[in-house]
DNA sequence: GATGTTACGTTATAATATAACAATATAGCA
DNA sequence: TGCTATATTGTTATATTATAACGTAACATC
C-alpha cells in the first residue's frame, strides 16, 4: 500500500515516484490531446521538470535547468510554459513560494490546499471539501462571490519530526 | 449599527473609517507602549498610511508616499518598518498581493483570513475558529505541525457587485 | 560623557515577473 | 502543394518586490 490514495498523503520518502512522474505526464498528455491543446516538447519538458519531486519549485530554478540542457531559454520562455500548465489545471501556484508544484487531479480547476513542510520542502496537496464549504459559508454571510482560493499551510511534516535532518 | 462588529464584516463604503484609523493607532501605542516596543515615528507613519484605507498597499507605494513627504526614505526603510509591524502582529502580509493591510486584532499573532475583493481592492479580516478547527484536522491526520497558515480568498465584495464601477 | 544597542540612511543587488517585438513553427485552407 | 492566419518560441529590455552590506545617527544605560 505505497501508492493508493497517495493524493490524500504527505510523500513519504520510500514512495515509488516514479510512478507519480510517468502518470502525472501520462495524464497530462491524454487531457491536452482530449481538450486539443497542444503540449509541446517545451511544455512538456517543462512540466516534466516540475514532476522530478514533490518540492515546488521556483521559475529561474526550472530555467536554469532548461539552460544547462542546452536550449535557448529567458525568463518568458518559461513563464509562457507555466501559464498554459496553470491554465489548463496541470500545476499549481505556490503563492507563498513563489514556486510551481504539479497538480493530483489535473484538468479539474480544483480548489486544492497544500501542505508545505519547512524542512524537506514538500508539499502535499489535499482537496478537503470541508475547507471549501467553511469558506464557502463565509462567503456568502459577508455576500462575497468567491473566485479564488488559496489555502497554503507551512510547517513540519511527520517525516522530518522523525528525522533532524532530512 | 455602523461599526460594530465590524471585523467581522467587509468594510462598507459609508462606514466612519477615521474611527478605524484612530483605534487602530490608539491600540499600537498601547500595545508598544505595554511591550516596552519602540513605535518610532516612521513605524507610527507607516503603519498611518497602511490604515489610510481597508486596500492592501504595497511596500513601493508606501515608499513613494513617504518620499513625497520629504522623508528620505530607500526600500530597506519601508521594509524594516513592516517587518516591525508584522513582527509584532499590527499589520498582516497578503501573500496572493503582496501587499500590507493594518490588523484588526493586533498583538494577538492570530491566525487570520482575508477576503479580498477584486473590483474595490478592500480586504476583509475574518478569524473563523472553523477554518482554524478544519486546517488542525487536516494537520493531524498528516501528522503535520503547522506553523504559518495563508488563507486568502479572491472575488467580489456585496457592494462591488450591486455597484457596477466602484 | 563613554559605551553598547537599536534604528535609520545609503548603495548596490537579488529574485520574481512582464512588456514589446521579431522569428519560427503549426494548422487550416485555396 | 503552396498560402495564409494563428500559435508558439526567441530575444531584448524592463518592471516589481525584496534583501545584503555597511555606515551613521539616535537612544539608553551606566
Ligand atoms: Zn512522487
Ligand atoms: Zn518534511
Ligand atoms: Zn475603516
Ligand atoms: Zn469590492
Amino acid at each position: 500500500m505505497n501508492s493508493s490514495k497517495r493524493s490524500e498523503q504527505f510523500p513519504t520518502a520510500d514512495h515509488d515516484h516514479q510512478t507519480c512522474v510517468t502518470h502525472a505526464l501520462q495524464e497530462a498528455e491524454d487531457f491536452c490531446l482530449q481538450q486539443g491543446l497542444r503540449l509541446t516538447e517545451l511544455r512538456h519538458r517543462v512540466l516534466e521538470l516540475i514532476w522530478a519531486n514533490h518540492q515546488p519549485v521556483g521559475a529561474y530554478d526550472l530555467l536554469e535547468q532548461l539552460t544547462h540542457e542546452g536550449r535557448k531559454a529567458a525568463p518568458p520562455t518559461i513563464y509562457r510554459s507555466l501559464d498554459f500548465l496553470l491554465e489548463n489545471g496541470l500545476i499549481h501556484r505556490i503563492t507563498s513560494l513563489n514556486a510551481y508544484v504539479g497538480c493530483n487531479h489535473p484538468g479539474l480547476n480544483h480548489a486544492a490546499q497544500f501542505f508545505i513542510c519547512e524542512a524537506c520542502g514538500q508539499a502535499a496537496e489535499l482537496d478537503d471539501a470541508k475547507i471549501e464549504s467553511v469558506i464557502a459559508r463565509d462567503a456568502k454571510r459577508l455576500g462575497f462571490t468567491v473566485e479564488k482560493r488559496t489555502v497554503e499551510v507551512a510547517g513540519i511534516c511527520a517525516h522530518c519530526k522523525q528525522r533532524p535532518n532530512p
